[in-house]
RNA sequence: GCGGGCGUGGUGGAAUGGUAGACACAUGGCACUUAAAAUGCCUGGGCCGAAAGGCCGUGCCGGUUCGAAUCCGGCCGCCCGCACCA
């Protein structure tokens, strides 16, 4: 008898399969329809075992909703632009282009064996100019309905590589490549009003009951909206008035200095006549200086000598420091500070000499608390009853209301609701991403691409004929000589293209629905759009639960705004399934000065319930359960998995043991475990086969009753993603079935 | 600092108010074999016991309940997200 042959198998049924076109999906308005969607690949270059239980999970469910007779959706492309491939291409001297065309093809040709259930059909890049041409267009009509802006912002800078960096590219103040100090610079970019839909954003997200509540949580948090008091102080030069906001209208008795950013408008006017406060700014400015700042928690403030006057007595006049810790882009750039309660505001005014006003006093107790340095005078206490007088001072919620309420009837102040969330700024300065499709007219100003000229295609050389060169800083498409080169879409004049590319995440914000029509000449069609949209199940890493699904659930609406999609799919993923890591044991010993060195897992023989090196017998030190990392050593590739034991050895080790929402330790026992397993259910196959051949029935009322439990328990365990415990189930199937 | 999650054998884990430890890994044993590999079977939380069986046991302390790994309160430990957000 010989065993299970996946060499043999796995190829053969693929083939099959792929002949019949049995994973190929078509709109049927006939059929219910299920779409699942796992988050589509980087193009890296090769795929990792990460990738192997993402799709696994994709197609089990898939597979689970063909047999039940839907008409499945299950694509699959590349998130294809990126800084990777121009890094690449610096240090190997490639293109972007030709780096990620190749990585595509050897991703592609290590998934087609693992027998994933996908409509290859359907596959697009999105740096494919059919895509990014859509996107441009969606672009446009963003833009014509008011979805997209251009506004000044102050950005990341590295001064040497001449470009705009993320916040995650900024390593203790610097570059991360360049390690040039990094500054913050004012570049007009363009932005998408995904605040404008803050509220909607929220509240949405009461409705996404199969998504985690661990992403909805942190949505929410992400949004930040909180309900607070905007009112302006009064200066005593006359002076353009300070606008304020706070969540904490209730300790304005305790105010004793007015803060504003170093980038408010005030502090701006007066650095422009007193350069010890622009030094001061500058000195906030410096990326290195504000991160070192906030590590060390270190307060810096400078006195620009203005006085406001206290909303609720004229007399009581507060100084106005310019300080570090003070944010222009929330609430209105500008804070009271309240030190007894608030630990910032109370580091600050220690440092800088400032009244410690207790407000608990002005209650009943007029003992100040003992960690205060500054004991207030008797006419504080005085005021606080007096402008309070009539209101329920109690703590918490129903004080701050009340004064909200107060100050909107004494007409001072109005209650207001702020987001934290933040416009989308997309625009970058880089080669390797969708460019902008907007055209900068000298008479004309920023004049919209016509559609017709989509899509407006990266230049493959640098227009002399020669290879661009990635070594050289900056943006390429700055130093081409005639890309950017175009008459203006309004008067005919020459004009210049905009040189900014989008952010990669907006490639990634709406593939979900290209993928419902993927070659259709607009970006969806509607009829295709209509039946496939929503997503009914989606499963991805839970990295992506703020960026990737918040910009997917604001393009999605941006999207019904424009006509792209239909209104039900505001919210375009139904469930979410976010799925843990595959880790791996690291593998280590130190060399002589003590030095930590990484061992491959196939360099470490597992004997007596120890590690030792195969090559010299030293034992090693195991590290478990670590994520996979290249640096230490501790990684398996997928090929040698599949070489060694075929595709569903690998897919059914990955979901085996662990829930499938946390990490699961990739070990060769266990590997080996699923090989046996698999090489069990083919044996027994045979022989069942076998005892048919010669007549034998399957009768038994006992094994009806186990086969039918199982087929229960393990639909269930689909249904609510317990593969790990569906495999128990079958495990326990073929225990009984073994017996029988 | 704010928010959230988790804690069960040597290991991954199962059980969502009703027989704790399903299933698997590791370990030990047996069968088959000249032998090994492969395969199959048994064992598999702790203590007492020859066995039958008994007692204890889900981080710690308390509570609710006929009944708690599960619900509630407090503590300890670990993990994750956000963060000068006013």
């Amino acid at each position: 008898m010989s065993r299970y042959n996946a060499k043999e198998s796995e190829p053969k049924w693929q083939a099959a399969w792929e002949a019949a076109g049995v994973f190929q999906a078509d709109v049927d308005p006939t059929r219910e329809k299920y779409y699942v969607l796992e988050m589509f690949p980087y193009p890296s270059g090769r795929i990792h075992i990460g990738h192997v239980r993402n799709y696994t999970m994709g197609d089990v469910v898939a597979r689970y909703k063909f047999s039940k007779g839907f008409n499945v959706l299950h694509p699959m492309g590349w998130d294809a632009f990126g800084m990777p491939a121009e890094n690449a291409a610096m240090a190997s001297g490639g293109h972007p282009k030709d780096w990620t065309y190749d990585n595509i093809d050897a991703m592609r040709a290590q998934m087609r064996p693992l027998g994933l259930s996908i409509d290859w059909t359907r596959e697009f890049a999105t740096c494919d100019p059919e895509y990014y041409g859509q996107q441009q267009a969606l672009f446009l009509d963003f833009l014509e309905a008011g979805l997209v802006y251009r506004k000044n912002a102050v950005v990341n800078w590295d001064p040497v590589d001449m470009t705009v960096l993320a916040n995650e590219q900024v390593i203790d103040g610097k570059g991360w490549r360049s390690g040039a100090e990094v500054e913050r610079r004012e570049l007009t970019q363009w932005f998408f009003k995904i605040s404008d839909m803050s509220e909607d954003l929220l509240t949405a997200l009461d409705g996404l009951d199969d998504w985690p509540a661990k992403v909805r949580l942190m949505q929410e948090n992400w949004i930040g909206k909180s309900r607070g008091l905007r009112f302006a102080f009064a200066r005593t030069d006359g002076g353009e008035p300070i606008e304020v906001y706070t969540t904490r209208p209730d300790t304005l008795m305790g105010a004793s200095f007015v803060g504003i950013s170093p980038d408010h408008p005030l502090a701006r006017a007066i650095a422009d006549k007193n350069t010890d406060a622009a030094n001061f700014i500058a000195q906030c400015r410096q990326g290195g200086t504000t991160e070192e700042a906030l590590e060390t928690g270190e307060k810096l403030g400078f006195d620009t000598g203005v006085f406001v006057q206290h909303p609720l007595d004229p007399d009581w006049h507060l100084p106005v420091w310019i300080a570090n810790f003070i944010l222009m882009d929330y609430g209105t750039g500008a804070i009271f500070a309240c030190p007894a309660h608030d630990q910032r505001d109370l580091d600050f005014c220690r440092k800088y000499g400032l009244p410690v006003i207790d407000t608990f006093f002005a209650t009943d107790d007029p003992t100040p608390a003992a960690d205060t340095a500054f004991v207030p005078p008797k006419e504080q206490a005085v005021r606080w009853v007096n402008h309070f007088a009539g209101l329920d001072i109690a703590t918490g919620q129903e004080a701050i209301d009340a004064t909200i309420a107060r100050a909107e009837a004494d007409g001072w102040g109005t209650g207001v609701t702020q987001f934290r969330l933040r416009d989308w700024g997309l625009s970058r300065q880089r080669y390797w991403g969708c460019p902008i499709p907007v055209v900068h007219c000298d008479t004309c100003g920023v004049v919209p691409e016509k559609k017709a000229n989509l899509p407006i295609a990266l230049p493959y050389d640098d227009g002399n004929g020669k290879p661009i060169d990635f070594s050289i800083p900056g943006n390429p498409l700055d130093r081409h000589p005639n890309w950017c080169d175009t008459p203006c879409p309004a008067c005919g004049a020459p004009a210049k293209r905009e040189t900014d590319t989008m952010d990669t995440f907006v490639d990634s914000s709406w593939y979900y629905a290209r993928f419902t029509a993927p070659r259709a000449n607009t970006p969806t069609d509607a009829k295709a759009a209509a039946y496939w949209m929503n997503v009914d199940q989606y499963i991805g890493g839970i990295e992506h639960a703020i960026l990737h699904l918040l910009y997917s659930r604001f393009f999605a609406r941006a999207m019904i705004a424009t006509g792209h999609l239909p209104d039900t799919a505001a919210e375009p993923f139904n469930a979410l399934f976010t799925q843990g890591m595959v880790t791996h044991a690291i593998y280590q010993t130190n060399d002589a000065a003590g030095r930590a060195v990484y061992h491959y897992p196939d360099d470490v023989d597992l004997r007596d319930g120890g590690a030792f090196l195969r090559a010299t017998g030293a034992e090693v030190t195991v590290v478990p359960s670590a994520k996979m990392s290249k640096s230490k050593k501790n990684v398996v590739d997928p090929d040698d998995i599949i070489d060694q034991y075929g595709a569903d050895v690998a897919r059914w080790f990955v979901l085996s043991d662990s829930p499938p929402d946390r990490d699961v330790e990739w070990t060769a026992a266990g590997a080996d475990a699923a090989w046996r397993f698999i090489n069990r259910i083919w044996t027994m196959a045979y022989n069942i086969a076998r005892m048919e051949d010669q007549g034998a029935t399957a009768a038994d009322a006992a094994l009806r009753q186990a086969l039918h439990k199982t087929i229960h328990s393990v639909t269930q365990n689909i249904e609510s993603f317990g593969f790990n415990s569906a495999i128990a189930q079958i495990h326990s199937f073929a225990n009984v079935l073994a017996k029988s």
